[in-house]
DNA sequence: TCTGGGGTCCTAGGACCC
DNA sequence: TCTGGGGTCCTAGGACCC
């Protein structure tokens, strides 16, 4: 099914936070406005989110930090190391906000949302959009841009347009009967959503450069290249609606936990630590979830940088039956982890992955499986994970001491404070 | 010296079934 | 000489998103 729908459609809004991870060390640190700003990747290694002065210094997204050296040096630009404990919370907030200005919200990502505009008696979207931006300005210090147009992948240009044209205030709209095609061919074409450097180079080897372009691609050729996610792409960018907004968000399939280590690993005592510290957290989301798993992939790799010889190996064990008992999960992993596993490579990341999730009440029994361990596990797991919510993530860890300092964890040299979430972090103010 | 983490969807091709 | 047709399920790989 290519669209589904009502012709009398609403339109759609994508309200997007500006430079969010800047933003939200800006909002407890009133010092970093008007200056260069750079938040980092997981261990300090790449830059994930600039604010307009730092972007102005021609510091790239996702560039490497030490490629950035001199210009941080030059121009005294500020680095943190990123802070999911304040981002997190700091998304919960502009979303709870957003939830006031219409029934019908997508929480599309960490600093996104989809709103159907709701039909207002004598006002117009822009209105509401300004009352909206002022609203989580006023409520949590994020600044967002607000993009309003007959379809998603139209709204996400009209984002980018409040975002980025001078004199838009933040806000804007692509309506059915404006002028849509000006507005198109001033963008690029690997600047629309659901276009990505493969794509935009074999679009533009085609002679097609912009959206407006791509608007008016063939369908048959667009659906054999690009998928029928390409077509939708296409449709969407002609104002027919082919993505709706998911305000019920499916379970998920598969459940991840990697990281990239602190320095290289080459001890296989090391490498389980670091292993079973992944699988600890990947099993607590999925608890978190009410679910359980039935198959475990392990993976370790030395990444494609850097001296010495280079591997990468992955192996997925189904389970008998799905569970969520972390020292089952760590059990099988490890034992996976040993037939990867090869003598003098230096490691320098490890991950799992649960996939085959179902939700826990529909579970299956085992025909000659033991209810009573079953369940003695589930109280198990259940007094670890109120433990650990009470007293914090690691009062209780398995195979890994938690207090140690260990080559494999993570950098983290430029945090702030948890402001939001941490009692003894709370800012201080000063009379 | 130093390069993130967590997801989704789609397709092709092979195994297997009747 | 001549060797079907229709389907499902699974996996790997490739594309995309933030």
């Amino acid at each position: 099914v290519l669209f589904t729908g009502s012709e009398e459609r609403a339109p759609v809004a994508l309200v997007d936070c500006n430079n969010f991870y800047v933003s939200c060390e800006r909002a407890f640190d009133p010092s970093l406005e008007h200056r260069p700003v750079v938040v980092l990747s997981n261990n300090d290694g790449c830059v994930i989110a600039r604010s307009e002065e730092a972007k102005q210094l021609g510091i790239r997204m996702g560039a490497p930090l030490f490629t950035c050296r001199t210009v941080v040096r030059q121009h005294s630009v500020r680095v943190f190391s990123s802070n999911y404990a304040l981002y997190g919370d700091m998304s919960a907030r502009v979303m709870e906000t957003l939830g006031r200005f219409s029934p019908r919200m997508e929480e599309y990502s960490i600093d996104e949302a989809f709103l159907e505009c709701p039909r207002l008696s004598g006002a117009c979207p822009m209105d509401w959009a300004r009352r909206l931006r002022a609203q989580v300005a006023r409520c949590t210090g994020i600044p967002v841009s607000v993009g309003i147009a007959p379809t998603k992948t139209l709204a996400k240009i009209a984002a980018r347009i409040a975002k980025k044209k001078p004199g838009s205030a933040g806000v804007c709209e692509l309506a059915a009967h404006d002028d849509i095609d000006t507005a198109l061919a001033g963008v690029a074409v690997d600047a629309v959503w659901g276009i990505g450097r493969r794509y935009a180079e074999l679009l533009r080897r085609r002679g097609i450069m912009t959206a407006r372009d791509l608007k008016g691609a063939d369908d048959g050729w667009a659906r054999r290249h690009m998928t029928i996610q390409g077509l939708r792409t296409v449709m969407e960018l002609r104002g027919v609606s082919c993505l709706g907004i998911e305000d019920a968000p499916p379970a998920p399939r598969s459940i991840l936990s990697s990281r990239s280590f602190g320095s290289p690993v080459g001890d296989p005592a090391a490498l389980r630590e670091a292993l079973a510290d992944n699988i600890s957290t990947a099993a607590e989301k999925l608890r978190g979830r009410g679910m359980l798993a039935s198959a475990v992939q392990v993976f370790i790799s030395t990444g494609g940088h850097g001296p010495g010889p280079h591997h990468s190996a992955s192996l997925t064990l189904d389970l008998p039956q799905p569970i969520s008992d972390t020292r089952e999960l760590i059990r099988r992993g490890l034992a996976g982890f040993d037939r990867l596993y090869r003598a003098g490579v230096c490691y320098r990341k490890a991950g799992v992955l649960l996939s085959g999730l179902h939700k826990e009440r529909a579970r299956q029994p085992v025909l000659f499986g033991c209810r009573a361990a079953d369940e003695r596990s589930g109280r198990f797991m259940e007094a670890v994970d109120a433990i650990n919510a009470r007293w914090g993530r690691g009062a209780v860890s398995f195979a890994a001491p938690a207090q140690a300092v260990r080559a494999w964890r993570m950098r983290r040299r430029f945090m702030s404070g948890r402001y939001t979430t941490c009692w003894s972090e709370l800012p201080l103010a000063r009379a």
